[in-house]
RNA sequence: CGGGGCAUAGCGCAGUUUGGUAGCGCACCUGGUUUGGGACCAGGGGGUCGGGGGUUCGAAUCCCUCUGCCCCGACCA
């Protein structure tokens, strides 16, 4: 291709509405176009790189026996009603109405569309296991579309699914998956991590969540150096072995006037904060009730809301909370311990049990207790792991210290079970014709999302560096001075011959400065650039790696194998 | 949905406080000079100042209202 013919509008300024680095990068490098709010067009570099992307994603899937196929996009309600996720669904979901005033939305994810066809068609247990997937545009009307195409409204999403006769074939299915993923997310050339994630509310019974590296990602993980652990902070667990072994104290109440938070309470009675117990003060929202909860941690560290909710089966929590409730149940604010709190339920992370002679609120204004101790002192309704692990943490497989770090997740794959397949009779018959519920499980990987992940994680301050697997061209060739005819001709000769080669190369032959031309071709960061200018006259061009830019000179009539090989290299 | 902010040429912005009929840089077009790191000179095109309503002799500017967008938070199969 010659970029005379391609569109490739390149900013020197930064779009205002660019938060983040690869959002600024991919609207400067002519990737994208914005359209409304989280909804973009595609112009041809960033629709080359998001091919290149989907065709990995399809080599891999194809190879695990898993198949293409197409789905909708408009979807008839009728089939989210039986799933009973039309009333679940919320806003997120973007519904519409046709002419004859039937209800329909389009597709945030497949699951009712893929079960339906699946129990149109598969009867048998001879006919399974079956993996279908579909690349396709989705839509989430997303509360605040943000960062460009890593939250957007519509999005390109390879998701796909696997119907298998119980959980051993599932189990089968999600690991040739598992690998499948971190086969794509390898060859993209990303770093990234498979982390155990919390499955939300769709229920099932394992998750991995695949996250890509990056100081910008919306999800907190911590990960294990010495072995394979990492999870999501909402799941992520930690070593619980630790026990404190001091003789219990004396229980006492003492007198703390005006010292509220945790480090005030520590400081005034000249003990460590991780010796005290802090309050967390929760509205839980059932599906028929609501309720005041008080969470405890230890106090030094911070409570995960995701744990506090699932400990309690509560649809969500929040801190929205009425002063005059907290009245109402005897709470005081900044004095609130486990000790004698009966009218709210307590739930106590499990840490808490191992330690001795704690400090806490002792219910009432400006008195705290010291040397408390778990059972001697109190009990509680629920214990339960709701604390939010962090750096520093032991490993809870290997008892080393677990690191942090922040990613955006580009996959996942989830077990799903039959929720889908019950709610909607989406059955076969086994050997003895009886008829079970297929046990499914859904795989996804958002493409347009991975496109900007990998421009976050790789960039410098020229502007992008693309892996050669995913590049918009491998090679870009560069004439130095357009009007040089030598040069120019040289230049496509060489374009001519790699084309051949089957190299995907881009002559830029637009009539620009050099220096407009290489800060572009830096900008949009092929892996690659051939710089045919002065140097003809010894019979040599300047090769780039834009990586390191470290740039060789070569004889013309070895070029093309030399590029060749680095192409296999770098 | 709560809080904050913005809307003036394709992009980035000034002008709004104090009302007088719109400007700068980049980009674009023409001509010329340049040509190995985002050139220079000269000329030029492009705006119902987000929409609607009001105040006024007169509104980008003041008032009301709607819409869109950005940031923080909440939310996120």
């Amino acid at each position: 291709m010659q970029s005379s013919k391609l569109i490739i509008p390149t900013l020197k300024e930064t779009p205002a509405d660019a938060e983040i680095i690869s959002h600024q990068l991919l609207l400067r490098a002519g990737f994208i176009k914005k359209q409304a709010q989280g909804i973009y067009t595609y112009l041809p570099l960033g629709w080359k790189v998001m091919k290149k992307i989907s065709d990995i994603v399809r080599i891999e899937m194809n190879k695990r026996d898993a198949q293409e196929i197409m789905m909708p996009i408009i979807q008839p309600a009728e089939l989210w009603q039986e799933s009973g996720r039309w009333h679940v669904y919320g806003k997120e979901l973007m519904r519409l109405t046709d002419r004859h005033e039937n209800d329909f939305c389009l597709g945030p994810t497949h699951e009712e569309v893929v079960t339906d066809v699946i129990r149109s068609f598969v009867n048998s247990y001879k006919q399974l296991p079956v993996n279908l997937y579909q690349i396709q545009n989705k839509y989430r009307d997303e509360r605040r579309p943000r960062f460009g195409l890593i939250r957007s409204r519509e999005f390109l999403m390879k998701d796909g699914y696997s119907f298998d006769r119980d959980e051993a074939g599932l189990d089968k299915s999600y690991q040739a998956m598992y690998e499948a993923y971190s086969a794509i997310f390898t060859r993209c050339g990303l770093s990234y991590r498979a982390v155990e994630a919390d499955s939300g509310a769709i229920g099932g019974s394992n998750t991995h969540e695949f996250m890509v590296l990056a100081d910008s990602g919306e999800a907190a993980i911590v990960f294990c150096e010495h072995c394979d652990y990492s999870a999501n902070i909402e799941k992520a667990k930690m070593d619980l072995s630790y026990q404190d072994h001091e003789p219990m104290d004396v229980l006492e109440k003492v007198l703390t006037p005006n010292q509220k938070t945790i480090v005030d309470v520590s400081t005034y009675l000249q003990r460590d904060p991780k010796k005290s117990i802090k309050a967390l003060l929760y509205k839980a929202r059932y599906e028929d009730r609501q309720e005041i909860i008080v969470a405890f941690v230890r106090g030094d560290r911070e409570g995960n809301e995701i744990k506090i909710q699932n400990s309690l089966g509560a649809l969500s929590i929040d801190m929205d909370i009425d002063e005059q409730e907290i009245l109402d149940l005897g709470i005081h604010r900044g004095y609130i311990g486990p000790i004698k709190l009966a009218k709210v339920k307590i739930v106590l992370d499990e840490e808490i049990m191992r330690l001795r002679n704690l400090v806490c609120g002792a219910n009432e204004d400006d008195h705290h207790y010291i040397n408390v101790n778990y059972d001697r002192d109190f009990q509680c309704d629920l214990i339960a792991d709701i604390k939010e692990v962090r750096e520093g943490d032991l490993c809870p497989i290997c008892r080393s210290p677990l690191s942090s770090a922040r990613g955006t997740e580009v996959g996942q794959v989830f077990k799903l079970g039959t929720k889908y397949s019950q709610s909607m009779h989406a059955t076969f018959l086994d050997e003895n014709g009886k008829a079970q519920p297929l046990v499914m499980g859904c795989y996804g990987i958002g493409i347009s999302r991975t496109m900007q992940a990998c421009v976050e994680q790789n960039h410098d301050e020229r502007g992008m560096i693309w892996p050669v697997s995913i590049a918009p061209f491998e090679v870009v060739i560069l004439p130095a001075v357009h009007k040089n005819i030598e040069q120019m001709n040289m230049a496509r000769d060489l374009y001519h011959e790699m084309q051949e080669m089957g190299i995907d190369i881009l002559l830029d032959d637009t009539p620009e400065r050099t220096g407009v031309k290489f800060a572009n071709s830096e900008l949009i960061g092929y892996p690659i650039r051939i710089t045919v200018g002065k140097l003809i006259e010894q019979g040599k061009v300047e090769i780039t790696i834009r990586k390191s830019m470290e740039t060789t000179e070569v004889s013309i009539a070895e070029v093309s194998e030399k590029v060749k090989e680095l192409l296999g290299t770098i």
